[in-house]
DNA sequence: ATGGCAATAGAGTATTGA
């Protein structure tokens, strides 16, 4: 069983990357952020034709999210019903005995702009609404674009980055509650190539020079963890024509 | 200190992302 996320920037224009990648890592489950389609241009047709049942959450322009899976879909909800957000950037559905949430994490912008504190808003309103989601669901999967770099060795250059968006402490400690909860980065759990990241600038020869972060992570319940026996980050679709500025994260379970 | 790239909306340029 592999489970991934990925934000892709954009179902509409990377469909095709999509589709190109799920033929070379036929995942089980893949959950997306930043589709920026509102449902009814959701892509159903073709991502059924790939093999995938869906589900889907979107809005024009920004945000939006998604699960593809092989395995039937259930129990599906939109976004923390503990938190008013006019913003789709959660979803949430059981498959194959797994609760699986996928998150678009906000950006935040700057810290201590306005929206750096509906970010941190919203990660409380995530961790107190996990709590009750794990009660229910022991085997629990919580994967995403979470906009933060867990830890220094997570970031190109942390002297750089020191105390700014995505590496902020109040943004860390918000991530260390997760872990709080009883989740755990699955990437962590493997021995890694240093300089590993998920996201890297479209600026700046970003990729090329690897000014990455990583921010999109796995992270799983101890139920999940016990049965965890890799995880990667898949570099090679950002080399593609026109990329995403995510590429994937993959975990596997058996 | 700022912009640099990409996507979107919409019709020139502003906004957002990370």
């Amino acid at each position: 069983m592999k489970i991934a996320t990925w934000n892709v920037n954009s179902l509409n224009v990377r469909l095709p990357h999509l589709l190109q990648w799920l033929a070379a890592h036929p995942v089980d489950i893949l959950c997306l952020q930043e589709t920026k389609l509102i449902d009814e241009k959701f892509p159903v047709a073709q991502i059924n034709a790939a093999g995938y049942q869906v589900a889907f959450s979107g809005q024009k322009t920004y945000n939006g999210v998604a699960i593809l899976s092989r395995l039937p879909i259930e129990d599906v909800v939109k976004n923390n019903p503990r938190f008013e957000d006019a913003q789709q950037r959660i979803l949430a559905a059981t498959i194959g005995g797994m609760r699986i949430v996928c998150a678009y994490v906000p950006n935040g912008q700057a810290v201590d702009s306005e929206k750096y504190h509906y970010k941190l808003a919203w990660l409380s309103a995530l961790r107190d609404w996990l709590a009750e989601e794990m009660a229910a669901h022991p085997q629990l999967a919580l994967l995403g674009d979470y906009n933060i770099a867990p830890e220094d060795r997570d970031v190109h250059d942390p002297a750089e980055w020191a105390g700014k968006i995505h590496c902020s402490d109040p943004e860390r400690a918000a991530l260390t509650a997760l872990s709080a909860l009883g989740l755990t980065d699955a990437f962590r759990l493997f021995e890694q190539p240093e300089k590993s990241y998920s996201w890297w600038d479209y600026r700046m020869l970003g990729f090329r020079r690897n000014r990455g972060l990583r921010i999109d992570h796995i992270l799983l319940s101890a139920a999940l963890k016990a049965r965890c026996t890799g995880c990667s980050i898949d570099r090679d679709p950002r080399t593609w024509e026109q990329p995403s500025d995510h590429v994937p994260v993959i975990a596997t379970l058996n």
